[in-house]
DNA sequence: CCCGTCAAGGTTAGCGCTAACAGTATCGTC
DNA sequence: GACGATACTGTTAGCGCTAACCTTGACGGG
């Protein structure tokens, strides 16, 4: 910066300024400083600029997991409203652990976030207690809080199993199973809205409930399926807590000639590109997490910036969409 | 800093060592140092290490797309091997525009990143001024570059579209066609493959390829076998630039009645999760994408800390895998 | 002509850390 | 008992930038 500034024959403040308050500077002087900097390949040191404004202009961002689509196109929302003002994501994957968010958490808050965006509500009291020992914004995703301390954007998972629960009681099954994996909260949460669902019609039974640590996969579901069969399950339908899950055990049932929904009704959630496209087409529930994304980082963006947004809590919704698997 | 050094009564440059150089502090004055920095919930501050050291212990990653699982996947071997070592990736997506990596590129020049992993060998001519006036080093990933002063990790696209050609060859096809989107290098590659190798078998026919610059999707795969039956193609297999596309292709014919393979055979390329599962199930390469963001990452590692990496092009490899769609 | 105002640019100091070099004990060896 | 090696800790200076304050000159109103 200081050579730029001495071929330009001005101040190096001069040279800084012209590229991060480029107002202060005078049009042609500016242009000109630019030029130098592009011929002799000055760039900013982001880590100098950092230390001494005491802003890192990054938002670390993080998710359970990237081969999910779900959360990678939630960072796409995020990246989509960030990068027009000038933030850059710091991308952290938790592999769904409370523990290694932590971790990850301890490792980013040495590059000193403007801003914090979590997935969902579950982590650590280490975790709360760096959070909260922190002057930059935390925005939660996905899930909503009810604490008004806190900020977040998502969409009622509960509310989501409910939904499809309701809509299988009304097109007439009475012996539906859920099948969960994972085991995170917002799978949980689904499960809970089956169960609510099913405890109001009396049809609640323990024994429709798989529960699978494993992660969510199209190879699962149709796993699932085999072993629905292998234990002569009574179901009539079946709601996969996600629609990769879901997408094999129709995969499955075509395989195995069990004819959906007549035989066995299947559905599954976050509706998928291919959900729409299978034989038969799923019925799942659509999530806005690209629309999660954007609104969350959007609430950080107003935080960083010292403004209150509009609210605290948005719940974006969930879509349901009803297809010939059911 | 100082206040942690001033609370354990040593020096300043001890809390650092402590942190980064273990080796350097004894054992119980170390442990004695991180302790009292986790109570005062002291954290080092990366921006000015970044400054002093001249390391930024970021590397900056560049993928084409997120949406696309393939580069998620490269993404999740480069920080499997990144993390342990300290490194954090800076993500950008170039949509798959030069221009658009140019830009990037520029920008995270301003984190001094100690390494860059580029995907591809389609870059303006700026990025490539930039990138060798540069000291940090460059890994080029996917493709793989004969220059030998450029380092690459990879896979021959041109010889997969020749082997899944050759191999349709093999089943007796004689009017292969072969439908490329995205339009990248590597589909261009791939269709380069192809048309080789029907060449050498004096089959090639311009009227039996098919180029849309659009994205590749289930849906477009879907459209792609309307269009086809819609114009009367004389084709007996299709070879779809990537296994989404081939996906939407199958659902489709199950959709139409078109017997897939009698009718029409159908090959894809990448090998995804579902690819194993449809009806029929799809003939397709596998890509080893993981292993090339690790191998990529690897090399970086080696380069970083001054050493020369084993081999400066690194071809992994394909594998074919024959299913029932052929 | 004085004064306030404003735009454009400069000076000074310091952000928090680490490289490089400089001690200072402690120990074993001859 | 002198000497070098080893293990640990300290001092000094500076990385490249920007916040905060300061200077200068042009301009316009009364």
């Amino acid at each position: 910066m200081a050579d730029v500034a001495e071929r330009v024959g001005v101040s190096a403040i001069t040279v800084s300024r012209a590229f991060k308050r480029p107002e202060l500077v005078g049009p042609e002087l500016r242009q000109r400083i630019l030029d130098t900097a592009q011929s002799m390949g000055y760039v900013p040191n982001q880590a100098a600029s950092a230390l001494a404004s005491a802003r890192s202009m990054t938002v670390a961002v993080l998710i359970p997991s990237m081969t999910n689509m779900v959360f990678v196109e939630t960072l796409a929302g995020i990246h989509d409203m960030l990068l027009p003002r000038g933030y850059r994501a710091l991308i952290g994957v938790t592999h769904y652990s409370p523990e290694e968010e932590e971790r990850l958490i301890r490792t980013y808050l040495q590059f000193q976030p403007d801003g914090i965006l979590l997935t969902g509500t579950d982590h650590t009291d280490v975790t709360r207690t760096y959070l909260s020992a922190l002057s930059s914004p935390t925005v939660h995703m996905m899930e909503l809080l009810d604490d008004p301390g806190s900020l977040s954007v998502g969409c009622s998972q509960e509310e989501g199993g409910r939904l499809m629960t309701t809509h299988l009681l009304e097109r007439g099954y009475r012996r539906i199973g859920f099948v969960a994996v994972q085991l995170d909260p917002r799978t949980l949460a689904r499960l809970d809205g089956y169960r609510h669902a099913l405890e109001e019609a009396g049809l609640y039974d323990e024994k429709r409930v798989w529960r699978l640590p494993d992660p969510s996969s199209i190879h699962l579901g149709a796993a699932m399926i085999d072993r629905l069969m292998a234990e002569n399950t009574d179901c009539d339908a079946v709601f996969f807590c996600n629609d990769d899950l879901a997408q094999g055990a129709l995969f499955q049932c075509q395989r195995r000639g069990i004819r959906v929904p007549d035989q066995l009704a299947i559905a599954g959630f976050n509706d998928l590109p291919a959900s729409a496209w299978t034989t038969p087409t799923l019925t799942t529930i659509a999530t806005p997490r690209y629309a999660i994304g954007r609104h969350a980082a959007a609430m950080l963006l107003d935080l960083m910036d010292g403004k209150e947004p509009p609210r605290r809590r948005v719940d974006l919704g969930l879509t349901f969409i009803a297809r010939e698997s059911t």
